[in-house]
DNA sequence: AATGAATGAGGGTTCATTCAT
DNA sequence: CATGAATGAACCCTCATTCAT
């Protein structure tokens, strides 16, 4: 630790252990964006770090690990937003909800680069199991807190014949398919749109907590 | 040996060019279901299909020539059940858009086998423009379509502040977005309960149409 | 069968996968007694044997592979050379002895290149299980021909106090031992010193058998 | 920590040169024992030393030079050995030549650990020069050595008709072979049983000097 | 003297593609 | 049309070597 700070990242023979990690993923992340997974090769994460062809093996040992420890750090990367933008919105959960679906649909986090990872991941999930468990273990968090929420918003306003594990996985399907679509159809594609589509659901469904 | 008679797809040696990529592009089909793209080789392919090494790029030219018929073939495929089941519903609009989304989430559209298909090209659609056009150009089809019974629908109900268009996306979006459901988490997933996910979507949204 | 014969080995795209097998093995041969096993790799005998690169994993899976069947064929080939020479030689089994130590330091069987690829696969023999098991099956044959020899050889001339395992096992090590001399000082070694140095070890045993 | 002081070898950052030269050779010998050359790295010789990477080639410049050394430490040690054993045997020709005999398959010398070095490099020696100069140095003192001992025998018992070279030639190749037979068949090895092949061969050659 | 991160050449292997049959 | 042996580029990975600390 005493080490680590002072180093710039980037430069030879310099930089700790995490930082290289780090710097890595990072290529690594720009590479799948551009090229997709398949088309990744060491090299091009390499050649992106600066760095040399040997230095990712030295780091992560192979590349399934690499590409393992790259969809951890999306999905990590993802949970910090999310769990700082639960913090710094108000207590209400009616807000705290509007402050998740806002994020899910806020430029850094809804961009093209970045999706266009997901999907890569997504894309492959079926025949490798462990993206699976990695988005599996990271999507029940994110559906316990909502769901949480979900259930306060209908305690609060008394909705009859809603059931909140419903909302979530609502929610959550309607966010991934808008993502879908923004990586598809970017020029159709609209933020502004997109988040309508979302409030309006809330409305329909919860009209004491999203007024018009 | 010397002169083939039989015409039955599978059989060496003949089978009219047309069956012959059909039964590749089947090939190619379960190969990514199981492996991925990206893993898919045109050995695999090929002996999926009980046929010889050469025969793709016989048929197909090149492997990206056989993944972009394969996509073809899939949004196709898609399309035809779409048409279909609009054909087979009543004239009512509400009971054509309940038609269709059933229709999204029935065992032979949405099993894992074919969602992870389609995922695994949506995870390329960023680096593989022609996948985008593919998809772009099925996409716009069904959005028209569906864009238009939603416009009905809303006419009818005379319901207020509710755009088709947003319905339109809406709707697509939760499809989408359960099929993703379906791909990552098929423990958790039920078809029963995503089906009511729709379901519940639709009747906060136009509660004169689908009542409880 | 039919096909195999009438190809020229050497010739791209031709030949039987027996005979792309032989000539592989071959070149392999030439490789290892011109760089030792470590150093030789699978371009060199791809180069060798005037084919491409991917040929050796195509016929042979992996190098290791190749290796083991290298050492097999090596295995293969003495084993009938002792055969055949045993079948030449005539019925009196001191003949049979004779024709074989005569056999073991003939320019076509002791000669550095064939002794430096066998010594090249003695050297990984403790830490390549698969190469003892292939050397102790051969050897196995060998012990128990020879020995039987040494046995009829001890019963005719009534020799007391000698034991045909324990001239069997300095026979084979004695020829082995010359062998290794002939590897590393072939300056100060010699064809007719090295059968002398066999025929006196003979004479001293069995006087009744190998006179002067 | 900030200044060493013991000087025991195997402490970091201390010890002489010529300990931690030793250190690393003892460290190849057993890696070459375990894997063979070929599979053995400058990283598992500095792990089995407990030192770091870069040692190796600090203390060595480089691979082939510490291999080189490895080799002529061996020799060296098997030098040693040959002359303690001749000093502390009597005067005698026949006892120092049995001491020789007995000392090459004493445990200590002739172990499968020790002898898969050995053969480890006399598989290289073909196509290593350097190897074989080694080997055939230190080979030329122990021939000189050995022939005298049995010109001595020879003299003492007149013996007609035999050869003090042949002899000797005989003997080491004898060693040689059994200590083959040891490494690839070393269930089937037995030490009394390869010593009497030795004695067997000496009281048939010289019976007044070695008597049943 | 020692460390260990970084380098980069070179190895084994895979695979889309070609081509003689 | 179909086959499958052959090709060779390109990949992942290993490892001897270098070098800043």
């Amino acid at each position: 630790m005493t080490q680590a700070t002072k180093k710039s990242v980037g430069n030879q023979r310099t930089a700790s252990k995490q930082a290289r990690r780090k710097q890595l993923i990072a290529a690594t992340l720009k590479c799948i964006s551009k090229r997709g997974i398949g088309a990744t090769t060491l090299s091009d994460v390499a050649r992106e770090a600066g760095l040399s062809q040997g230095i990712i093996n030295l780091h992560f040992k192979s590349k399934d690990n690499l590409l393992n420890e790259t969809l951890r750090f999306l999905a990590e990367e993802y949970k910090q937003q999310f769990y700082k933008t639960l913090e710094k919105s108000g207590p209400d959960a009616a807000d705290k909800l509007m402050a998740l679906m806002t994020m899910d649909l806020k430029p850094s986090v809804c961009d093209r680069q970045k999706l266009a990872v997901w999907f890569a991941f997504w894309g492959e999930v079926k025949s490798m199991p462990t993206y699976r468990k990695i988005c599996n273990d990271y999507d029940a968090a994110y559906d316990v807190a909502v769901n949480e929420i979900c259930a306060e918003i209908i305690r609060e306003g008394r909705y009859k014949n809603i059931d909140a594990t419903t909302v979530t996985e609502a929610l959550s399907s309607l966010t991934n398919g808008l993502w879908l679509s923004c990586l598809i159809a970017p020029d159709r594609w609209n933020r502004t749109v997109a988040m309508e589509t979302v409030i309006s659901y809330l409305q329909a469904l919860f009209p004491k907590h999203f007024d018009t």
